[in-house]
RNA sequence: GGGCCUGUAGCUCAGUGGUAGAGCAAUCGGCUUUUAACCGAUUGGCCGUGGGUUCGAUCCCCACCGGGCCCA
């Protein structure tokens, strides 16, 4: 804490209390900027064109000249200037004990100066929240990304940017629940302990009770709880929430994400698809003005070198379609994975084709890895890659007339993976093989999670015939909002712990 | 996990093998229409930590600890 600022604190503790419970406020300072009457022809009452305001806000700036004090007022609507004059204040003289970072309620008449700024010529004012360490400078802001992500306030305090970012996040959250309401979708909310963390390839988090006396897994995924929902009959389902995996963390993952999974009965992965492109042309409609979103450049920061070309992203549907097998072929040099039976002869393909893998990989992910390197990145427009291997998930149907591929879908925007698809197996016996099979092809891959004998008896009692999807939010979040980091986008990212 | 960069005042950043610099912020003073206000003064630093080389290290070398970026 600041010692003059502590100093202050005290003499206005003197004067009356600089915290109190509550305020008197008329106005939000953009209320009050637009009760400022421009047209004055037929009137010629003051008291009509210069009404009188009470406003209150933090002070973020200040700028003094003479017996005259101009200071800027903020609140979440706006800004506006307030004048505060030595022959109409008798506590002029207390304004020393108020500083940049501070709030003040402000009663006053509204004008235009000779500048022509909008300003609130103060009759009265109080204090009613002194800070007591400094407000960050909006002239020279906060670079130190270390600061930024673990002093959020400070980088929202000063950047605009970031309160809009953080504003936008929750204009997206509202509209997809908007839209999943509207399409018959009920939200529901499972448990974060879960007693298998399986839905997807990814090592859990654990935790422990103490009143259970037992360890505790955190989900990595939403899919199996909301499948049990559809075999309870229950209507279309949908869940946000948070996921866990215990997995590096770089600008494209976090340990901790957001993620929205739906189930609807009675639907495929292509009536799947047809929603998420209704997904975008409401978020489109809703969250953004037009249906592009330019990405900036992004530069090396020794070399300058360009990373990433500046590209414009149509986010108007219809998106393209393609099949997985011929972008392998298209660009990982002719790949088939027909053609690479055994575990031995796809680990060489891989190697030869540069991408890293080792034994202990099943299958399906070396042919994540491979798919990953070679054709992600140069996914930039939004595209649907259908039709995957079987081995890439134990959970989707096979594709009726090639039982060597499942109807999955992954869609990808700016090479980044936005979704996931399937049209969900129910088949109680070709999933119980496929999951216990994957199981024993692989079992030193720790992201292979064990048998969920609770879902598999689940389905045993008969799942609807679903169409299901799981969206990274906050990639998503990242698009809209072009941001080039997680960070950006997620108010306090898990970081390592910092220097004492 | 590997490579490159980085750590100097509250913030943003300069700088040099020989007593440490600017702008902003802060403090004091001046100014009654300012708005990145302005003018004058003052204050502020174990130059990330530990070791080494040297007469002397914030600077050169090594290790460690933060942070960033790239690659995996």
């Amino acid at each position: 804490m600041v010692a003059p600022r502590l100093e202050q604190r005290k003499k206005l503790l003197e004067l009356g209390n600089p915290y109190p419970a509550r305020v008197n406020r008329s106005h939000t300072v953009a209320a009050a900027r637009e009760c400022l009457i421009e047209d004055t022809e037929n009137i010629t009452d003051t008291k009509e064109i210069n009404p009188t305001v009470s406003i209150v806000g933090r002070i973020i700036s200040v700028r003094r000249a003479g017996g005259m004090i101009f200071a800027d007022l903020r609140d979440y609507s706006g800004e506006i200037q307030v004048q505060f004059r030595t022959d109409a204040l008798v506590d002029f003289d207390q304004l020393n004990l108020v500083a940049p970072g501070d709030f003040l309620q402000v009663r006053g008449n509204v004008f235009r100066t000779r500048r022509g700024e909008i300003t609130v010529g103060c009759e009265e004012w109080s204090v009613i929240t002194k800070a007591v360490r400094p407000f960050p400078s909006t002239k020279y802001p906060i670079v130190d990304e270390d600061i930024k992500s673990r002093q959020r306030y400070l980088d929202l305090m000063a950047n605009e940017e970031s309160r809009n970012i953080a504003i936008t996040r929750s204009q997206i959250l509202h509209e997809i629940r908007q839209f999943m309401h509207h399409r018959g979708f009920i939200e529901v909310e499972t448990s974060m302990f879960p007693r298998v963390a399986g839905g997807a390839m990814a090592r859990p988090f654990t935790t422990h009770s103490n009143a259970l006396n037992r360890e505790l897994l955190l989900r990595i995924s939403l899919e199996l709880p909301l499948k049990k929902l559809l075999v309870g009959d229950l209507p279309p389902v949908f869940e946000i929430g948070k996921v866990f995996r215990n997995e590096n963390v770089d600008r494209d993952h976090s340990p901790e994400f957001t993620m929205l999974e739906s189930y609807e009965p009675y639907t495929d992965y292509v009536g799947v698809a047809d929603m998420v492109e209704a997904l975008h042309s409401h978020l489109v409609d809703t969250v953004l003005e037009g249906s592009e979103i330019l990405l900036p450049e992004i530069l090396h920061p020794e070399t300058r070198d360009v990373i990433k070309e500046a590209r414009t992203i149509n986010l108007a549907p219809p998106f393209e379609k393609i099949k997985y097998r011929d972008l392998m072929h298209k660009y990982a040099d002719k790949f088939d994975d027909r053609n690479h039976k055994t575990l031995a002869e796809l680990i060489a393909r891989a190697l030869a084709l540069g991408v890293r893998v080792d034994k202990t990989m099943s299958r399906g992910k070396i042919l994540d890895r491979i798919f990953s390197e070679k054709v992600e990145p140069l996914l930039i427009q939004p595209t649907f890659v259908m039709d995957y291997p079987v081995e890439s998930t134990p959970l989707a149907k096979r594709v009726p007339n090639d039982p060597t591929l499942v109807e999955r879908f992954e869609f990808f925007v700016d090479g980044r993976e936005i979704a996931n698809a399937y049209s969900e197996l129910n088949d109680p016996v070709d999933q119980r093989s496929r999951m216990t099979n994957e199981e024993d092809s692989a079992s030193t891959d720790q992201e292979i999670p064990p048998t969920d004998e609770d879902f598999l008896i689940a389905i045993d009692h008969g799942m609807p015939p679903a169409g299901g999807i799981g969206i990274g939010i906050d990639r998503l979040v990242m698009l809209y909002t072009a941001a080039s980091n997680l960070r950006e986008i997620i108010l306090f990212p898990t970081l390592r712990e910092p220097e004492k």
